[in-house]
DNA sequence: TCTGATTATGAAAACGATTTCATGAATTCG
DNA sequence: CGAATTCATGAAATCGTTTTCATAATCAGA
């Protein structure tokens, strides 16, 4: 491998005049610049990446948690993220933190070893104070999630506007009686907020909940399986059902249908992101901007890094939007 | 920061010695060691990891080139591969190289940068000689993709089986006019031998095809939806169509339905893959086991980074399997 | 007790860049 | 024309580790 100390030799120069070259600095003269060029190509010359951290203290890396890549709206978080970083000559680190504080507190680790240059974090498990002392060590940006005492810039959706939007749709299409089937990570601040917009929607109204129409700890079409089989078997049942994500719902209108049933009429049901998925079983969902919030999280990333200043609480909060469909 | 010579300095100790401990080389008292663990909790130290990547010209970091990370396919495919780099100390770089050859060449910098210690390729539009040269700069495994001149392990699927195996079942199920939806990169080894496969079912029960059964450049559910569009205003119409990915089947399976039509009695659909998308649109599908060509792809790299060798070639070929739904 | 291995430690040399500082040459300006 | 800038270059310091080499102390075997 040639290293810098070898172009210069070639070329009959300095490290420093290379170095000039490669990082464009001014003061070099046409000549030298055609030398240094020349004696790169022969020698197939590239810098070495480790050294220029090191020297330069950083890494053009940014690693990006989510709980799982096979989630589609984390990897379509991730797909739009990876783009704009590479717009910006970044790198993306995948971290699948599972849902685990320890998996969370282990990638840690990338930012006080100089590993990467930042953190986006877009689910939370741990309590803020934990992160709270990496903040040393680099920029965090907080996406989608959000934690009240996190003192860095979170972009994300009010969750209570959108499951506000999604019942409040419900209501207004005359369901009084209303399911509601989502995931419940105590942690989470989006489940909270999500079950505070429902329940605002439904008291708005003047609507009645009963305590077993609420299915938790449902995430997947597996789930959606599941939380149909407890609901067909209640005595009194819900007319219609809000659920937290696209796979859920689309879990429950497939169980629906192979047990018979009609959607919307005996169940009517909405799903949440608007995923590819919502458009196949044409399911009423809320939508989330995803390519928005994964932009603006990604360009916060890269002005803090370059400006090497220590980011400061900012709320960036977008809104939703519902996509009307045949399952509502 | 805290460096290794502050920890040194702080444990009466040199610089080597600290080394010795963190690396946990032999020949370092205990009573030392004990001083050293102190030394660095006490200045909550961490090595930094461009100074060692620098020195030990390793990254302990793969990248990934994945075409889209939104495709299930292959975000199932970097979810285990994560999984499996993490337990090896290993991080992933993600590539997404939108099925584009530049972009392919692009992230063919980082190994040569040494920002990377392999290149996982899952995904190949460039012609083998591209990636030819940059072998001496660190090993190279392919999987799922392959290519015939490649001087590297490739971990795959025989993909002539697959099909044949899913074509066989079409023409077992007493279906004689068979349409044959998938995409169609030119420089995919995979298309091709899908379609070999194809033809060779065909061929053997001595079935005709006719050229407007074949649809090609669909990829997503949408083009699913168009495929469906096209198949249905045909005079001769296709009674079974054999399709790419599960998405591409499952546009199919929903625009039928939407056109009142009854799958499999006015079309049989076979998918391909055994995405979750399969189980909830109940479609038939060849079964590509992610899992095992995942690991199987990260263990050799692993493998090759460590005894630093280079890799030679080597064929991993893992079987199909078939997974009889009701959409045929 | 002497010899040769083993154990324990540190000084200094890598690793390969960038950046600071010093020094001349060329240019501009009053 | 002399002083002050600006331009162009290189030597050497620096980033923070790991590794090599040298040296001393301890131990085992004859």
């Amino acid at each position: 491998m040639a290293t810098i100390q070898d172009v210069a030799k070639k070329a009959g120069l300095s490290r420093t005049t290379v170095s000039r070259v490669i990082n464009e600095h001014p003061y070099v003269t046409e000549e030298k610049k055609r030398l240094v060029t020349q004696a790169m190509q022969e020698l197939n010359y590239v810098p070495n990446s480790s050294a220029r951290r090191l020297r330069r203290q950083q890494t053009e890396t940014i690693a990006v948690y989510v709980p799982r890549i096979t989630n589609p709206f984390f990897s379509h978080l991730v797909e739009v993220m990876e783009k704009e970083a590479a717009k910006k000559g970044y790198q993306l680190i995948l971290c699948q933190t599972r849902y685990k504080k320890e998996q969370e507190r282990n990638f840690l680790e990338l930012l006080k070893t100089k590993q990467v240059d930042g953190l986006i974090l877009t689910s939370i498990e741990n309590d803020w104070s934990e992160f709270e002392p990496y903040l040393s060590f680099g920029p965090i940006v907080v996406c989608n999630e959000y934690s009240d005492s996190a003192q860095v810039p979170s972009v994300y959706l009010n969750q209570i506007e959108g499951s506000y939007l999604g019942t409040k749709h419900l209501i207004d299409q005359g369901y009084t009686k209303i399911g509601y089937c989502t995931g419940n990570h105590k942690s989470s601040r989006v489940s909270k907020d999500r079950k505070i917009g429902f329940l605002q929607a439904l008291d708005e109204a003047g609507i009645m909940m009963k305590e077993e129409w609420f299915f938790y700890n449902a995430y997947s079409v597996q789930d959606g399986f599941a939380s149909f089989k407890k609901l067909s078997e209640l005595d009194d049942r819900p007319q219609a059902v809000f659920t937290g994500s696209d796979e859920v719902a689309a879990g429950i209108a497939k169980a629906a249908f192979d047990a018979g049933w009609k959607v919307p009429e005996d169940l009517a049901i909405i799903g949440f992101d608007n995923q590819p998925l919502a458009a196949l079983m044409d399911l009423t969902t809320v939508e989330q901007p995803i390519d928005t919030i994964a932009k603006q999280a990604m360009n916060l990333m890269v002005e803090a890094i370059q400006a090497k200043k220590p980011l400061s609480r900012k709320e960036v909060i977008l809104p939703f939007q519902l996509v009307k469909r045949s399952s509502t």
